[in-house]
DNA sequence: AAAAATGGCAACCGCGTCGAC
DNA sequence: AGTCGACGCGGTTGCCATTTT
């Protein structure tokens, strides 16, 4: 027995919304408001349309001071250190974004500023880039880094780190979420943003293995490849420990970390290191999937070590505690 | 010029959560 | 405490426009 559908499918129109649909169902909502039952009103408004659909309409589209148009960069720059924070709550976001929907949102990160990103994936070359919105946090990052107390530098303790980490994060510039938003328990933002700090490091450090050679942190080592020709046959985990090898590099730039190791997919191990002119180089191409965007933006935007599905990371984290 | 591929956006769908009863 | 209807969210789909071949 399946979920009762919440309105009669075959008598409701489906489709483009057509203008005197817009003009009835904006013509009702002003007049006599939404009722606090969207179920109700296509029949009063005289809308063959489901209440769903009346309110996807009303909320992305018909309600006053909806923004349509290109993003600003400041606009791209808070949607990406809310991404690294709290994943794709796309709705939170919008709220920090006055005139936006959340399904502008959602669209805008699919269809532009992920791709954006890809073009800037060359991380952490792109620190010698010196325009842009992504550039910008480059800089901030790097800047935050080597300014962080020295006591860090080549420590492998994990505590260090995540106390690194949260010292960075929290240079960020603030971000204020309205009661409401939290209200829900599934969408808790204030407890994601707390527990995220708490599961970054610390909880995907003992999830793969990682040692420290050299002043360089090294994750999913020889012991984490199982196949006969060496290469490891976990990709993902090897792309996602990636994250970690900038992170720790960036938390620990200055002298004896001038060379980072990059688990870099079927190809094995690579290295960068940087030239005279502190300009990073890497030594071979760089090729990102889709599934990396995020890494990258923790790595690059505010370095973030947050990625895929925080609900399902946060509860491994708390195992692990 | 036409067909195919790609991009962008509006809308739909299913599920989790909340709140009333 | 349990049930059920409604809401809200995030993922996905479908269609139209634009670009490429």
């Amino acid at each position: 027995m399946g979920r009762a559908p919440c309105c009669d499918k075959a008598n409701v129109k489906k489709g483009p919304w057509s203008p005197e649909e817009d003009a009835k169902l904006k013509e009702y909502i002003e007049k006599y408001g939404t009722g606090g039952n969207w179920i109700a009103l296509p029949q009063k408004a005289g809308l063959r349309r489901c209440g769903k659909s009346c309110r996807l309409r009303w909320l992305n589209y018909l309600r006053p001071n909806i923004k349509h148009g290109e993003f600003s960069d400041e606009e791209d720059r808070i949607i990406c250190n809310l991404f690294t924070n709290i994943g794709s709550r796309w709705s939170i976001i919008a709220a920090q974004l006055p005139g936006r929907t959340d399904n502008d949102i959602k669209n805008y990160w699919n269809t532009k500023l992920k791709k954006k990103l890809m073009g800037l994936n060359r991380l952490p070359s792109q620190i010698k880039s010196h325009s842009g919105t992504f550039s910008s946090l480059l800089h901030l990052q790097a800047s935050l880094s080597s300014s962080s107390p020295s006591s860090y530098r080549g420590s492998n303790n994990s505590t260090a780190y995540y106390a690194q980490t949260r010292s960075f994060s929290s240079a960020l510039e603030p971000i204020s979420f309205s009661p409401s938003l939290l209200s829900r328990s599934s969408t808790n933002a204030a407890s994601v943003l707390h527990q995220v700090h708490q599961e970054r490091f610390v909880g995907r450090a003992m999830q793969h293995n990682y040692q420290v050679k050299d002043n360089i942190l090294m994750f999913g080592g020889e012991a984490s490849c199982s196949s006969s020709d060496g290469s490891c046959s976990n990709q993902i985990s090897q792309c996602r420990d990636r994250e970690y090898e900038y992170n720790y590099n960036f938390f620990n730039g200055g002298e004896g970390h001038q060379k980072i190791m990059l688990p870099d997919g079927l190809n094995g191990w690579r290295s960068e290191k940087q030239n005279g002119n502190g300009i990073w180089e890497d030594q071979a191409p760089l090729d990102y999937g889709l599934e990396e965007i995020k890494q990258l933006i923790s790595s690059t935007s505010s370095c973030n070590n947050f990625l895929f599905d925080e609900n399902k990371t946060e509860e491994k984290a708390m195992m692990y505690y």
